[in-house]
DNA sequence: CATTTGGACGGTACTCAGTTCCACGCCAGG
DNA sequence: CCTGGCGTGGAACTGAGTACCGTCCAAATG
C-alpha cells in the first residue's frame, strides 16, 4: 500500500529491524520504531513474526523439520553417522544465509536474551538427535541412554564449534572442518568400546599378508560400523 | 505488616507463586495473583525476584560462583577431572533442594519458556567448563578448542542425564550414578589419544611371524602404559 | 524523649511486548 | 453491481517489568 514497487512487507520489516538493531541496539529499539521505518502497521509486524526476537531467528522451525525428515529417510549404518550427516543441513543453512548470519551473530553476542534463545534452539536440535539415537539403539543396556545423550551433545557441540569459527571468519572451508570434527566425534565413540566395569579398551590384533595400504579401506569401514560392541 | 509472625516476605512469595503455578498453570498466573496471595505489594515481588521466571530459578548465579571458586582452587591432575568434580556441586545443590527441585521439574516440563530458561542456565555452566578446560590446556594445537568444547558438553550432558533421572525418581543413588557417568566421560576422552592433525583414530597395523597368543602379553603391557601416545 | 537516618515495603504511573477484534480497501468471480 | 475472501491498518486491552516516590518501622543518636 504505502509504496507499491517495494519488496514484500515481510522483508522490509526484517531490514528495518536489523538496521535499527545495529544503530540503536536491540533493547533500545521498539516494535513501533520498526514498523515506522518499514512503513507498515503494527499488526503486520506480529502477523509475520510472532515476536520481536523472531525477526532475528526466522526459520529454525523449518530447519528442524528438514532435519527430522532427513533423519527419517536416513539409511546409514550407525545412528551417529546419520546424525553427523543431518547436522550438515544446519551448517549449510547458515552458510547460505551468508552475511545475514554474521549480523545475527554480532547481535546474539551482545544481547543475552537473543543468545539464550539461540541456545534454546540448538537444544531442540540436540534433543532431536538424542531421540533419534535412542530410538536407533533400543534402550536395552543401562548406560545406553547416557551414551545417546553424550553423542547428541557431541554432535551439536562440534557443529557449533565449526559454525562459530566460520561466523568469526576464522575458517575458510567450514564444511571440510565440520566433516573433520564429525570424524573426531565418531572416533570418540567408536574407539574404546567401554566395557561395563569401566576401564574399557578392546584390542583387535590380526595378521595379514597384504600391505597396510590395502587394508585401510576395510579398516575404515569396520570402524564406521562398530555397533553394539558388546 | 499483614501478619507479623509470617515467614519473611521472600519465602511467602515463592510459596504463593509455586502453589498458584500448580493450581492454574504458569501462564494463567499473573504477578498480581501472586502478590495478592502472598499479601505483599507488587513492588516487593520485583524487588526480590527480577522476573516472574526467576521465582522458579532462585540461585543459579550463586551456584555459578561456587563452581567458579571450586575450579579456581582445584589442583587436579587433568582439567576434565577437575570439571567432573566441580559439577558435583550442581547435583548436590539440586539434591539438597529435594521436593522443590521436583516441583520445578514438573513446571519446566510443561512450560517451554521455563524450559528454555533452564537450558540457558545449563549453557552457562557448560561455558564456564569450556573456558576452564581451554585455559588449562593452552590453545596450542588446532583441535584443542574443539576438544575442550566436546569435554564441556559431555560433562554437562552427563550431569543433566543423572539429574533428570533423579528428578523423575528413576534413581536411588544419584551421586554414585554421577560418578559412574563421569568415569565414562573421562574414559571417552582418555582412551584413543587423538593425533594432533585432527582426524583422530590412530591405527597401528603390523605384521608378525608369531601367533597372536604370543603377542598378547606385550600388547597388554603397551596398552597399560598408554599415556601421551604422541 | 525527640529526632534523625536507613532500610523494607506499598502504591502509582509509565513503557512496551503481545493479543484480540474490528474495520477498511482491494481484487477476484458471479 | 455486489459479494466474499484476503491482506492490511488501527484501536483497545492484558500483563510484565521499570522508575519514582511516599510511608512506616526500628535502631541509632542527641
Amino acid at each position: 500500500m504505502t509504496s507499491r514497487s517495494a519488496p514484500p512487507a515481510r522483508d522490509r520489516l526484517a531490514d528495518a529491524a536489523l538496521s535499527l538493531f545495529d544503530e540503536r541496539g536491540y533493547d533500545q529499539t521498539t516494535v513501533d520504531d520498526i514498523v515506522e521505518r518499514a512503513g507498515v502497521g503494527r499488526s503486520t509486524f506480529f502477523r509475520y513474526y510472532g515476536s520481536k526476537e523472531a525477526v532475528v531467528f526466522p526459520d529454525h522451525d523449518g530447519l528442524l523439520d528438514a532435519i527430522r525428515a532427513r533423519l527419517a529417510t536416513s539409511s546409514d549404518a550407525t545412528a551417529l553417522v546419520a546424525v553427523s550427516d543431518a547436522v550438515r543441513l544446519v551448517l549449510l543453512h547458515y552458510l547460505e544465509e551468508g552475511e545475514i548470519a554474521r549480523r545475527r551473530y554480532a547481535l546474539t553476542s551482545k544481547v543475552s536474551a537473543l543468545r539464550d534463545r539461540e541456545i534454546a534452539s540448538v537444544a531442540r536440535y540436540q534433543r532431536l538427535f538424542r531421540e533419534f539415537i535412542t530410538a536407533w539403539m533400543g534402550d536395552e543396556a543401562p548406560g545406553a541412554a547416557l551414551r545417546a545423550e553424550l553423542m547428541a551433545a557431541a554432535v551439536a557441540s562440534a557443529h557449533n564449534h565449526v559454525l562459530r569459527r566460520w561466523l568469526r571468519g576464522e575458517c575458510q572451508d567450514p564444511l571440510a572442518e565440520l566433516d573433520a570434527a564429525m570424524q573426531e566425534v565418531i572416533a570418540l565413540f567408536t574407539a574404546p568400546a567401554p566395557t561395563a566395569d569401566g576401564a574399557g579398551t578392546t584390542v583387535v590384533a590380526f595378521q595379514s599378508s597384504q600391505p597396510l595400504d590395502a587394508l585401510l579401506p576395510a579398516l575404515r569401514r569396520l570402524l564406521a560400523e562398530d555397533g553394539p560392541a558388546k
